[in-house]
DNA sequence: CTATTCTTTCACTTTCTTTTGAAAGTTCAA
DNA sequence: TTGAACTTTCAAAAGAAAGTGAAAGAATAG
């Protein structure tokens, strides 16, 4: 397979994959092109190896920058702004982490906390039924959260002792 | 609280949780009504708690079923099909990491593997950049593939001895 | 066998997301 | 201060995804 032909199958694989999990196809090309290219890229070379405008490279690779998974590098006597991806996965898995916590379970949290006191008599089994709902759904959320942010700061937990080094 | 209105909050946070995640909405309120329910629903009763029509109802049912979430019921005497959902949200969780790996991780791992041979001069900086990238990710993708075979079978595995036990 | 009750399908509509591109904004060298 | 080079914004258009409902299909009771 040629570099050229396995490049653009890698960019349009990571594309879906990322649409898969809620996050949107450009953006996800953008980090893929990003992450593959030794140097950094401007705005117009990501349109032109993209095929796409403008206004979209632009919101894309802000929203990359929001999530901590692309840096803006200025180049000594150049105008232009340039892009560059963090190239370690770990590094990119835990900053996906860290951001769809932040963005996705911690509002979760609070909710399930909420619905935790619904009055009513216990006896009633609808109501016995949504509270043992809850609380196990509760519980479980706050697992996650825990095994979350162990992976995220992951130098000093057990986490790291634990898992990462089975792997890394 | 009264029951109706966090049963109606919950079910709402659980559809625009499963819509973050790439999971339909409607998929995700159907399963949240049948987890806080404490008796089989038919396709009617479901229809009517969520205000939605019998051809999306029954997709939707279908889908879940397919997921190995719901799961259709039988009641004596009745004509109708009744549906349930597992309750235990464990087993939810992996039932959700086995399908989500089936779909998801399996056909990417089969790409990856295809993309590690690129033909071309190992000095170029373009192919060996693109070569590292890969190598790194298809390890992680390797790794997290592990680490969701042995969640999804967890009562063999040393995740179940490890990590379950610390939580559940 | 036929009527009745329930389930499934699918072409069409609606809603939600993403993309575009032109215009406005910003920055900086001269 | 000007204008060239670049970035950002945003309203409109295109595209994708989800939902509807009527009609066709199954299953069962009588």
């Amino acid at each position: 397979m040629k570099l050229a032909e396995a490049k653009a199958q890698f960019i349009q694989t990571w594309g879906s994959l990322g649409a898969q999990w809620g996050i949107n196809r450009t953006m996800a090309q953008i980090h893929a092109l990003l992450m593959i290219m030794p140097d950094p890229l401007s705005a117009d070379d990501i349109m032109s190896e993209l095929n796409i405008s403008r206004g979209n490279t632009n919101m894309n690779v802000r929203e990359l920058i929001n999530w901590g998974l692309v840096e803006r590098v200025l180049i000594p006597g150049e105008r232009k702004e340039y892009f560059t991806a963090e190239k370690d996965i770990w590094r990119v898995a835990t900053e996906i982490a860290r951001e769809r916590k932040r963005r996705e379970l911690d509002p979760i949290l609070k909710t399930l906390n909420q619905l935790q006191d619904v009055e009513g008599d216990t006896k009633d089994k609808h109501v016995k039924a949504f509270k043992d709902s809850i609380q196990g759904i509760n519980k479980f959320a706050h697992q996650t959260d825990r095994v979350i942010n162990s992976f995220v700061k992951s130098e000093e937990s057990w986490f790291y002792g634990t898992l990462m080094k089975l792997f890394k």
